[in-house]
DNA sequence: CTTCGTGCAAAGCGTTTGCAATAAA
DNA sequence: TTTATTGCAAACGCTTTGCACGAAG
């Protein structure tokens, strides 16, 4: 049996202040374009298509553009403050990334994505190295399904 | 510890008839076209792009059409035949589909992908499923590393 | 003033669709 | 002949790039 633990999620401002700070820290500018993408990604609790997430900031920064959320996320990525998913239809949903190694699980209906640590996979990363003759660098775990909402509505 | 093993891979030619014979069970007829596309795809021991399909399939039937390929692999993905794989790019990956459920292992510097089953990750879906209200339908689990021989160049 | 960031427009890429010509049943 | 299939071109959506304007240090 493997252990598994939902991961606590901070405040969504604190993660946002601690994010600008950082992006100043690496030398980029704190603008309010970023200072938008950067509050929304941290108080989401789905993963957010770069469109959605132009969406809502255009809502506090009206003439902000799609481009200039892009150009954000990509600084947010190479800090390692953002992680970017592939959705199957192709394009990426962007969220926060939280320290250690996790993983996801993902609302089919909606989006929802929920994290959790606590997988064991070294057990078999070792009897695969052996086997195949691999040196196994990295790993990803994902699950889908319905979250309790999409559920409950589903049966309706 | 869990328990692993790498998956035994048929003869490609054996694959290639197999599929075409799944084909036109369907009612598609089997033309040259998708004769082309079917034995690349079986033969391959790592995932393929649509686009390196095509270059392929040329050498064999030089008028073949880019489109001709993306539609012959989603008859395949329909039939469960092929699978299909999200690669870094955003892009696709096709490659042979094979009975049971099974994840991949793959090169990060060749592309080469082994099969393998035997994970046992039923314990952590009920535990998930427990915290997280989830009911939890489907996973995804891939592993990434270097292959023996990139290894070995790799250290030259 | 110098450098970085922005917005716009246009290009790039993988993928899908419309349609007339073609090949299979 | 009837129906599926093909190839071409064009459209599409997401993402990236070039460039001049604007803002931050």
């Amino acid at each position: 049996m493997v252990d598994s633990r939902l991961v606590a999620v901070r405040a969504p401002q604190a993660i946002a202040e601690e994010w600008l700070e950082a992006l100043r820290a690496a030398g980029y500018r704190p603008t309010a374009a970023r200072r938008a993408v950067v509050e929304i990604v941290a108080g989401a609790s789905n993963a957010l298509r770069p469109q959605e997430i132009h969406a809502q900031a255009k809502r506090r920064q009206p003439k902000i553009g799609l481009v200039t959320v892009y150009r954000a996320l990509e600084k947010l990525e190479e800090l390692e403050l953002v992680q970017c998913l592939h959705l199957p239809d192709g394009s990426h949903g962007y969220l926060a990334e939280f320290s250690g190694h996790q993983h996801l699980l993902s609302c089919t209906a909606c989006g929802r994505v929920v994290y959790f640590e606590g997988d064991d996979l070294s057990g078999l990363v070792t009897a695969l190295e052996a086997e195949s003759g691999f040196r196994i660098d990295s790993h990803s775990l994902q699950f889908e399904g319905l979250c309790a909402q999409c559920h409950a509505r589903e049966a309706a």
